[in-house]
DNA sequence: CTCCTGCACTTAAAGGTTTTCGGAAACGTA
DNA sequence: TACGTTTCCGAAAACCTTTAAGTGCAGGAG
């Protein structure tokens, strides 16, 4: 812990000079002498001088510091979200200023106060799940963008991913192996994305004229309930030989409760799940093919359109970004496995 | 996106009383009427002013902001800390700046350099492992708290988990239900927690006055490492009936692998594993009992003990924080499960 | 010689808030 | 009335930086 800090007052005396002139110097202004810049240059790595961001801040009214709201304490969907954002605005000398609002509106209006009052340039909201939440952006001075879970408000920006293709595009894959009686089992119908996956599911079946083997069992996004959701499957649709989950976890849950049942996985059922949660997906065997939802990809989508946002240039609406099909050892055709 | 934003003298002047006092009334001194405090409030709110936070660091030098700087973009130990740290700040109306410097120290150093431009108060460095690391606390003019790693400098203050103590626990609830062939298997041996785990089994043992069955076995922090494990382990100790395990992931390995070959799980062999990750250890079959490090506990010391530094009371050393076992099916007793 | 131009630098203002100090009014006392 | 005390409020400085405007000087053109 040295003594005070130096301020480009120390600089400029020490350099001789006035502090115009050293703010010039080392902002690579030109109408300073290369002799003099030298100088100030010196002397401010001497007094390892650090531009005051607050000072600067003050003047410009630009804080290049913007703050991220996020909802998920366990950070599931957020922490992606948030690396991609950190990472878009790593590179241009943003940085982020992080608030847990814990699920609750008191909060959340509360740290949306606390950053306004630190003149962030803009905000990201982070949704615990993809169920459109309620706006903030009302009166707000500056712009906002949601990720995952988008605003209520179409006049907002949000980015969303693909849920309904995403489950098309596992469906299309489980039928160009030439799976025909096809399952699904997802979380609970009062999320949007259980929705849009079955939705996708529905569509893709309906353009190849295949029919969907039993009815979607809807249940929680658990291990246990892809268990559960195994034995009652088999037992009402003992021929079905491919099954889409709605998450990493409930296939993971299937995968085990069908081969106590006797199932080869893939031979017998090929097994697709969702999230790409690479704890789940690369670990288990056979290991998952999956739907990655690219958040990291999202978030940087996200924050590279609030820089847009914050230069003026808006693009509000509801912004679906594609998925990826990561294939792995689960759909494997039979030869191979 | 509202017009320009309300400054106190804008709330002075439509209050009819100077800045001075428009201040005062807004802080809660007692030298303002409670007439006059009473409109400078109402004009406050009419206008929905929010004082500029840049303009009061500049002038107290106090930003009531922290830089939180971690290593590990996956975020498994830094996140819990985060937690737990947002959440002691939160409570005090300190805001969190989040920088990842992706196990770079290039990369460090321009953030430690941004975050010191934006006059944080403070700097709370998580490690992606709890190998010590190099300080960064020389010549800083804010104080700094590591946490999960601990900084290589004696002289700074570092929280770490109880690895030690937390290993001797979990071999001593393994040798209270009386089994005494106990094995180990546990990551790479350039892990100081793999080390140190691995000196508390030994402690927990001698203290016993048990041999510990086969060597320590040293691979990696995966599941398919568990799995191997068991296989290797199995044949050259086949008597073992209990195994304490390095990470939630190696005893999720170790169960699937000592299943294949015939082992009950907990009858035949008792399993303890590693960090609470709550998808494995609730999930599995049966559900792991394992350490918990406490992790958000861990982030909010550090974040306590940031205040104390900041108010000039630091209190140098690595300190260790007790960890927690939590116990479930893989270790209950044979006449339960 | 005067005027103009361009260069290198300085002065001063601005940004929003807190705080210290001083002033004015009201009130009580002699 | 004169004076001291209390209460309430205002003026101004301070925090640090950027930038518009201005100053002084040299050299070239007329």
């Amino acid at each position: 812990m040295a003594g005070k800090r130096a301020t480009i007052n120390d600089v400029a005396s020490l350099a001789g000079v006035s502090i115009a002139t050293a703010s010039k110097a080392l902002n690579g202004r030109q109408d300073v002498r290369a002799a003099t810049r030298e100088r100030v240059l010196a002397a401010a790595a001497e007094l390892s001088f650090q531009p005051n961001a607050l000072a600067r801040g003050l003047l410009s009214g630009q804080t290049r510091t913007v703050g991220l709201l996020t909802s998920d304490s366990v950070g599931r969907f957020g922490i992606p979200v948030l690396l991609g954002a950190e990472d878009a605005f790593g590179a241009g000398e943003m940085a982020v200023l992080l608030c847990d609002a814990r699920g609750d509106a008191i909060r959340e209006q509360h740290h949306v106060r606390a950053l306004l009052s630190r003149r962030v340039d803009g905000l990201i909201v982070v949704g615990e799940s993809t169920n459109p939440r309620p706006s903030i952006s009302k009166d707000l001075p500056v712009p906002v963008v949601y990720a995952y879970g988008p605003s209520e408000d179409p006049g907002d920006v949000s980015f969303v991913p693909d849920d309904v293709g995403a489950a098309a595009m596992a469906v299309q894959h489980l039928l160009a192996l030439g799976r025909r009686r096809i399952a699904h089992i997802t979380g609970p119908a009062h999320y949007k994305a259980a929705r849009d996956r079955e939705e996708g599911v529905r569509r893709a079946l309906a353009e190849a004229g295949v029919e969907q083997a039993g009815q979607t069992l809807s249940g929680v996004w658990s291990q246990r309930w892809g268990r559960h959701a195994a034995e009652m499957l088999l037992m009402a649709e003992p021929e079905i030989d491919a099954v889409f989950c709605g998450s990493d976890q409930i296939a993971a849950g299937f995968v085990e409760g069908a081969r106590e049942r006797g199932r080869r996985i893939p031979d017998d059922i090929a097994v697709v799940g969702y999230d790409n949660w690479e704890v789940l997906s690369t670990e288990t065997r056979p290991a998952l093919t999956t739907v990655d939802m690219n958040l990291e990809v999202l978030g940087r989508t996200a924050a590279q359109h609030l820089f847009a946002a914050i230069d003026g240039k808006a693009t509000p609406g509801v912004h679906t970004l594609p998925c990826q099909l990561v294939i792995r050892d689960s759909t494997a055709p039979p030869g191979i496995s």
